[in-house]
Parts: C-alpha cells; structure tokens; sequence
DNA sequence: TAAAGATACTAACACCGTTAGTCAAGCGGC
DNA sequence: GCCGCTTGACTAACGGTGTTAGTATCTTTA
C-alpha cells in the first residue's frame, strides 16, 4: 500500500477541481477517491465525511468568492467600484460552477468558520456601497438587494434559465444599471 | 395486495407535499412509498423514475408559481402590479419552499411542456412590465432583471443567509422600490 | 533501533434507485 | 355470469452510495 501523500487540504482542493469540472452533484466520495487514486473509505482520514467535506467546499467557496470580488472593487468607488465587483461575481460564478453551487449549501450555515467568511464576504460588499451613502441599516439593505440581484442572475444564468437569444452580457449591465440607479436615488432621499 | 388506488397525479402530489414539508432531498422513491404505503418499485407503475417524477414535480411547481403570480398581478398595472407579484413570488416560495426549488431543477429543462410553463411564466411577468413602456427586447431584459431579483431573494432567503437581525420584509421592499424606480427611469431615457 | 502514529487497505453493512419476473384484483366482451 | 386481459401491487436481486470496524504497513519520533 504505497502512500499517496494526501492531505485534508489536498482532498478538499480536489473536490473543489471536481466540482467545477463536472458539478458539484458529481462529487461522492467514491468519485472524489478514484480521481486521488485511493479507495473510498480512506477519504476519512482526511475527512469526516461527505457532510464535512461539503462543509469545507463551502468555506473554500465563500473565500474564494469574496476575494475575487474584493480584488475587483479595491481602489475603486462608486458606480465603478459597483460594476466590477458585479461582473467579478458572475465571472466567478461563470468560472467556477462548482464552488459557486457549494457556497450556498453547507450542511451547517452556522458554522463559526463559515460564518466568518459570510460575514468578511457582506464586508467587502458593504465597503462598495458606503460611496452611495448607505451605511448603518441602510446598507445592510442595500447588501441585502445587491447580493439578491446578482446571485439571482448567475443562479438563473447556471440553470440555463434565460433561453431566449438575447445577449445575457446586456441585461446584465441592465441589472447593474438599474442597482446603481436605485441607490443612488435612495441615498439623494434619505439624507436631502 | 390490497390496491392502494393511485395514479400518476397522485403520485406526483404526494411528492409535492413531502417536498414542501421535508425538503426536495427528502423526495427519494424509498420515502415517498413509504408515505403512500407501498414498496417502492410500485412507484414505477406510476412514474418511469426519479428523474421523471423530478421532471413532472418542476412542471407542477412552475404551473403554480405562474397561477399565483398571475392571480396577484390581473386588474393591476404599474407599480402596482409589479408589487402584488413580487409579494405573491415571494409569498409562493415561503408557503411552498420544496415545489419552488423544483421548479428551477428539472433534470430536463428542455422539456416541450416544461418548456411551455416557463414561457407562460415569463409572459405573465412581462405583462406586468409593458406599463413601464418596457416591450420586445426591453422587456425581455427587464424580465430578467425582475426574475433575477426575486429568485435571488427567496433564494438566498430560503438558505438562511440574511442572518442579521435586520427586518427581511423591509429588505424586500426596498428591492421592489429599486426595480420599480430603474424601470421607470429606463422606460423614460430610450423614449424621451 | 524501537515505539508510536498516520495512512492506506479489506470486509461488511444499510440505504438508495432500478430491473425482472410474479401474482392477484378488477374491468370489458362474450 | 364467466373468461381473459390489463392494471397495479408484490418479491428478489443488482449495482451504486456513504459509513464503520478492524488490519497492515509506511513514516516519523523518541
């Protein structure tokens, strides 16, 4: 029984390439095990289980959403910074189907790991909208709305849900326009 | 063998109503004859499959997103309207969580009659939108915007990702006023 | 060098969907 | 009213899944 020299991290990152390859429905255990060469019940020296592996997948996930879009918004304010983090997230979700998926179905939302991803995640999207003049509850709402759009539009996107042959690129700077439009509009009323 | 005296309809909403109290994970074959009182390969009397139940499961929760959306938004028109589906959509995924994640999960999208429910979605909500002067390509886009929204906000409402203490109603709200104020704005800058 | 720990393995189990083959209930035609 | 065909239930069996227990071997540590 030669050694494969995995490791915890080693098996999650390959359950990610896996996930975004083939769909995240596509990573069992036995899978994920025959693509490290290794028979299934090994995987558990590893991980606990498919349960902490989904876990995982979905702290790596969050990570990684968020720091694509942080490198796409840092430096940037206003409707500028708004747009590019807009389309780093559907480039993201584009790129990485997999962990995409996985970032919204952790077997426990609650967990303090995951939880502190989700929250540096809303952070950064936080930080893009304090140039419209939104903070304190008004922002959350805003991130709320934000982050409502833009996943419902990928989501939508990855279910093949927009069939008709119009250009998606297009109402997607739409939906961009109409957000930017939106809170700029509510931070003028707010705060005359 | 006492007949149980089903039908494929039967079948079909007993799945729903497992899958709107359990989860849609929960509608496997094994526990949905156990729910009617059967052995499961009896299911395939009525249904070829997972999939095909699956299938008909997201043509059944696609047909009733779209009743009660049209329900909200007939002898309406504007804003109006507009707010009564949104409401309503919102209102459909919370009341039946396990038929709205179906109807986004067909295993064949494809699907002539599948294919015919979502159109009749998507002419009720453009209905909703020629209000806004929003017609042809416009309201196309603007469908997506819309659909794009509110999937996200029951969306990531249903994951429980809107964890902080902040009022979700309020959030919606806002998300409506937002479309609702970018559709009129678009509607007057390529009409002046 | 010997002990200890980590890592892979085989064997076995329960659950899932699926297929094949069987058998009785119930309906229509004579 | 009887016969036969269709319908709808069943049992048995197979392959796939995740999981646990117990075992052997490699690698590191004392």
């Amino acid at each position: 029984m030669p050694r494969a020299g995995l490791s915890r991290r080693a098996v999650v990152e390959a359950a990610a390439a896996l996930a975004d390859r083939e769909g995240l429905a596509a990573v069992t255990l036995a899978r994920l095990a025959a693509d490290l060469g290794i028979r299934t019940p090994s995987l558990y020296n590893h991980v606990a289980g498919l349960d902490d592996l989904r876990q995982e997948l979905a702290v790596l996930a969050t990570r990684a959403l968020a720091d694509g879009i942080e490198r796409a918004a840092v430096g940037r304010a206003g409707d500028e910074a708004l747009t590019a983090l807009a389309l780093a997230y559907r480039a993201f979700a584009t790129d990485h189907p997999g962990l995409y998926e996985a970032h919204l179905r952790a077997p426990s939302p609650e967990d303090p790991a995951l939880a502190r991803m989700a929250t540096d995640l809303v952070g950064i999207v936080a930080d893009a909208l304090v140039a419209y003049g939104l903070r304190g509850e008004d922002g959350i709402h805003a991130v709320r709305v934000l982050r409502a759009a833009l996943h419902g539009f990928v989501a939508l996107e990855g279910a093949g849900e927009f069939r008709i042959a119009l250009d998606r690129d297009e109402s997607f700077r739409r939906l961009v326009r109409t957000l930017a439009g939106g809170f700029r509009r509510q931070a003028e009323t707010t705060q005359p």
